[in-house]
RNA sequence: GGCCCUAUCGUCUAACGGUUAGGACAUCGGCUUUUCAAGCCGGUAAUUCGGGUUCGAUUCCCGGUAGGGUCACCA
């Protein structure tokens, strides 16, 4: 039987957190969910030059708010505690020693500005630059303060399999001395990332398409340590929506949390991130379904099916997942959202059926309010008389049409007055005039003062019998 | 440049080697109660090219082309 999937999220505090990242740790996550297995969150903090103060907590906070759970970390602790590389350093170095004694690692003899020098020359002859061309013939004893680097057990070809991308394999040129553990004494990505996925049992490492490069210093290291490498997971890229480049913070891969900023929902979001290099199957009845809540993606997310190229971030697609989501809101937490969004004398719940189907995002709601689209709740339009007439009637005609929409309103009481009693009325005088529009329009203008605006009939609901005529009276 | 990966509508993608190459987003057109939005209906639109293998390739193999990744004391 195959072990319990143990997979983690292994991000580095270097800054935000964005789109990208986020994916991985999404197809991770549902990874676990999928097999009840167990996701541990892991911060990889050896970089201390580019570490960002504050990145850890906006890490988790991310993850919190799209719905990412995590079973270990560093917040929560767990059997493998400390969860963050930098309080892992006494490990580190056991297995530092352990691969000296082996005689898989020797101290760096070399300055950095030598090591530079080697680079350079081999780049002006057109090779690539192998540190362990330059080994030295015998290892001095490391003391803790030179670099320590990793001696390839065997140079050699490798083939392996990645659970995405299938069979791959690279020649000898991809194995080098690398470096485990650097001047300052903390150890590499290369090194220590390996270290903690033996020792916390990892099964699947999901992760970026640009660590297919490196896998083979990986396996090399494995083999060193005699220990039998977890399946690997490559995902990948997410392309920018301009070009063909990998998304990365440099072109625009935003922070993660500007789409809750944004009036995105978290689940809406997890949805198209999902289907960024992933769909499912089609069902039984070939259904190709797009709109997934969080449990469902949890049941369908199958990791064979992860695409192999890249996909291009499309807004326009997040827009129309996000108004799905939008949809399958229940009416409590609909109003609960839109009112977040509206100021004081816009909370009214009469108001959430125009606005909702006028929204892709929260945000949204800003611009209508902006574009005062909302305004005809709040006072009645000012607008020049010409503004009612519907093509060349003539604004007589106009005035007798709204007098006898006067009339007729008059006759529906207060409490019947809704959308579809002034619709039934207002359509069945409307269908005695040659056309519709010359009594529509200027009842719709006169009650929005908008060129674009909900159906007159709507806003008659909104706005309520006495405001409504007296809008129309106004007109007159 | 070396090594590696990828290739179906504009985009995300579906298709035991046999389909009129399907769906979704976008786009275009129509319908619905005037405008807008929403909704419904419909249209345009793709297998990168060249060789094989095969009775038959989107699908398998080889090559070209294009795109991407990677070659750190960053992860």
């Amino acid at each position: 039987m195959e072990p319990k999937v143990v997979t983690r999220f292994a991000p580095s505090p270097t800054g935000f957190m964005h789109v990208g990242n986020l994916r991985t740790a999404l197809y991770a996550w549902l990874l676990a969910r999928k097999n009840n297995g167990t996701l541990i969150l892991r911060i990889e903090d050896t970089d201390k030059e580019r570490e960002v103060e504050g990145a850890i907590t906006h890490i988790e906070k991310v993850l919190n708010w799209i719905g990412i759970n995590w079973d270990e970390g560093p917040d929560i602790s767990g059997p493998h505690a400390p969860y963050t590389q930098s309080e892992r350093l006494d490990l580190y170095k056991k297995y530092a020693q352990k691969l000296i004694d082996g005689g898989f690692a020797y101290p760096d003899p070399y300055t950095e500005e030598e090591v530079d020098g080697f680079r350079e020359k081999a780049e002006l002859a057109g090779k690539a630059f192998l540190f362990r061309e330059y080994r030295p013939e015998t290892f001095a004893i490391w003391d803790g303060t030179k670099t320590l680097r990793f001696k390839v057990p065997e140079i050699k070809s490798y083939h392996w399999n990645d659970l995405v991308f299938g069979d791959l394999s690279a020649g000898p040129e991809a194995l080098d001395d690398f470096v485990l553990i650097k001047s300052d004494g903390y150890p590499t990505y290369n090194f220590c990332h390996i270290v903690d996925d033996i020792e916390m049992g990892i099964t699947h490492v999901v992760r970026g398409q640009e660590y297919i490069a490196s896998i083979p210093k990986y396996l090399s290291l494995y083999e060193a340590l005699g220990e039998k490498p977890p399946h690997l997971v490559c995902l990948p890229h997410i392309m920018g929506k301009d070009g063909k480049k990998k998304l990365g913070k440099r072109d625009g891969a935003k922070d993660a949390m500007e789409y809750s900023e944004e009036g995105y929902l978290p689940e809406a979001l997890m949805n198209f991130l999902a289907l960024l290099g992933w769909h499912p199957a089609p069902d039984k009845d070939g259904i190709e379904k797009e709109v997934f809540s969080k449990e469902e993606l949890i049941k369908v997310f199958e990791i064979e099916r992860i695409q192999k190229s890249g996909a291009q971030w499309n807004d326009d697609k997040l827009d129309w997942v996000n108004k799905e989501h939008i949809k399958k809101l229940s009416p409590e937490e609909l109003k609960n959202k839109i009112f977040e969004w509206l100021p004081e004398e816009l909370k009214n719940e009469k108001l959430i059926p125009v606005i909702t189907e006028r929204i892709s995002k929260f945000a949204d709601i800003k611009d209508m309010i902006t574009r005062g689209e909302l305004d005809f709740f709040l006072r009645a339009p000012a607008y020049p008389k010409e503004k009612l007439i519907y093509k060349d009637v003539l604004l007589e005609k106009i005035t007798t049409n709204i007098k006898e929409a006067v009339n007729t309103l008059e006759n529906i009481s207060e409490n019947d007055f809704n959308k579809e009693n002034v619709k039934d009325s207002l359509m069945s005088l409307a269908d005695k005039l040659q056309s519709r529009g010359e009594l529509l329009h200027p009842i719709r203008f006169a009650l929005s003062g908008l060129d674009k605006s909900p159906d007159p009939f709507t806003i008659a609901e909104i706005l309520g019998k006495n405001e409504t005529i007296s809008r129309l009276q106004k007109a007159i």
